[in-house]
DNA sequence: CCAAAAGTGTTAAAGTTACACCCATGG
DNA sequence: CCATGGGTGTAACTTTAACACTTTTGG
C-alpha cells in the first residue's frame, strides 16, 4: 500500500502586485529587479511573503509601500498561483493582485523600480508574466461594466482624457460622439462646472465620477 | 523602535470546493457535517489542506474524492479567502474553488454528506456562507457569457431544460420564445436529431453544446 | 379526445452605429 | 487669423421585448 503524501505543513504564502498606472496615456507597470540568484537580469512584479498578522490584501499595501514607496488608489485580488515549480527555490502560492495608481509621477521609487509600458514588458521572472496577461485581461473586462478606471485619472478630467483611457486600454478606437452620449446617458460621470485652462485650443469642461459605486452597466454592446 | 512582525512561515494551505449540481431543477450544494471542535452542528463544504506535490486545483479535485466521492465535471479558482481568523484554531488560508456536477444521483456520498438547495443553507462554518455568495455570483454571472451550463446537464438536453436551468439559477422567467432565437442565433447548441422518448407529450428535439469553447457573448443585454 | 408540453412569428420600442461640421480659445 | 482640440444631432440599422396559438404525443 502505499503512503499518502504529507500535507504542505510549511508552506510559504506571498503576494504579487500588479500596479498599472497611466503614463502620458500608455498603461504602465510596476517592475523591479528581481532579487534571487535565479531569473538572473529578469524584471518581477512587486512582491513578498505575508505576516502572520495580516490578510492578503492588507500584505500587498505593506510590500508595496516597503518595497516601491507606492500606495495605490485601488487593489483587488486577481488569483492565486499555486504551480509546483513556479518558484524554483521553495514551494510558493502567491496570491495575485491587482492595482491601480493615479499620480505615479508624485512617486520617488527606489533605485531600479521602475514603470514600463505594459506592450513592452518582455519576459518576467517566475509566473509574472502570466499574472500580469490576467490582470490586463481584468482592467479590460472591468473598464467595460465597473467605474474601475476613476482609479486611473484624476479627480477631475474631461471626457476627451477618459476615452483617451478606454481607447488606450482596450487598444481600439471610438466614436466621440458615440462614447459622450453613452457615459452621460449611465450618469457615471457628472460635470464639475470647472473647465480647463492653460490650453491653447477650447478649454474642455471638467467632470468626475458620481459617488455611489456602479458595476452593472455595459458600455460595449 | 518597534520590531517588524515576522514573515507567515507556517501558513496552512486549504482548498474549498463550492460543488453544485441540479436535483429537479433546483440548484443544490454539497456539504458536509465540519469535523472540528468549534461550530459544533454546523455544515460545512469540501475542504482540505493541500499537499506539497500539487497544485490548488490537484487538491480540490484529490480532496473531492477522498471525502465526497465527488468527481466534478468542471472546476475553477473562485477566490482565497485569508482573514486572519477565518479559522479559529488556526491561520489557514484557503483558495476557493467553484465545481459543476451534472450526475449527483450517480454517486453514492459518504454517510452524512448530502446536497442541500442552495435557498435552503442557512450558516455554514467558517466563512463558508460567503464563499457560497462569492460562488453563487460567478455561476449567475458565467451563464450570461459562456457556455459553462453545459457541466450542469446531460450530453443531450432539451431547449426547455436549459432554459429551466437558467431560470432556476437566476431565479427569473424567461420567455420561451425569445430565448429559444437567442440561443439558437448565437449557434452554442445544435440539433442531435434524436428526440425525447417516454414522455406523454409532445416528445422535444434534443440538443448539445457545440464543440468549441464560447465565452464571449452576451446573452441578457 | 384530453392533457401536457413543444414549437413557432410579428410588431413596436430601444439601442447602436456611422458620420461631418461649427465653436472657443491662446498665441 | 490660424491651429488645436471641444462639442454637438440625425438617420439607418440592429437588437430586444412583448405577446398567443397550433402541434404532437401518450394514455
Amino acid at each position: 500500500m502505499k503512503r499518502a503524501p504529507l500535507p504542505l505543513r510549511f508552506a510559504v504564502v506571498a503576494v504579487d502586485v500588479v500596479v498599472f498606472t497611466l503614463i502620458d496615456d500608455v498603461l504602465h507597470v510596476l517592475l523591479q529587479p528581481h532579487n534571487s540568484e535565479y531569473y538572473k537580469g529578469k524584471l518581477a512584479l512587486v512582491g513578498g511573503i505575508i505576516y502572520e498578522s495580516e490578510s492578503t490584501d492588507e500584505a500587498a499595501q505593506r510590500i508595496l509601500a516597503q518595497k516601491s514607496h507606492v500606495s495605490p488608489d485601488y487593489i483587488e485580488q486577481l488569483q492565486t498561483f499555486s504551480a509546483i515549480n513556479r518558484d524554483k527555490r521553495n514551494r510558493v502560492v502567491s496570491v495575485a493582485h491587482l492595482a491601480l495608481l493615479r499620480n505615479p509621477l508624485d512617486i520617488v521609487v527606489p533605485a531600479g523600480t521602475l514603470f514600463v509600458p505594459v506592450t513592452a514588458v518582455s519576459s518576467l521572472a517566475y509566473d509574472h508574466t502570466e499574472m500580469l496577461q490576467v490582470a490586463i485581461g481584468r482592467l479590460q473586462a472591468k473598464l467595460g461594466y465597473t467605474t474601475i478606471a476613476k482609479y486611473l485619472l484624476p479627480a477631475q478630467f474631461t471626457l476627451t482624457q477618459l476615452q483617451t483611457l478606454y481607447e488606450s486600454i482596450l487598444a481600439t478606437t471610438i466614436d466621440k460622439r458615440n462614447f459622450r452620449k453613452k457615459i452621460l446617458a449611465l450618469r457615471l460621470v457628472e460635470e464639475t462646472g470647472e473647465r480647463q485652462s492653460g490650453v491653447q485650443n477650447r478649454p474642455a469642461s471638467l467632470y468626475r465620477f458620481v459617488h455611489q459605486q456602479q458595476n452593472d452597466f455595459s458600455l460595449f454592446v
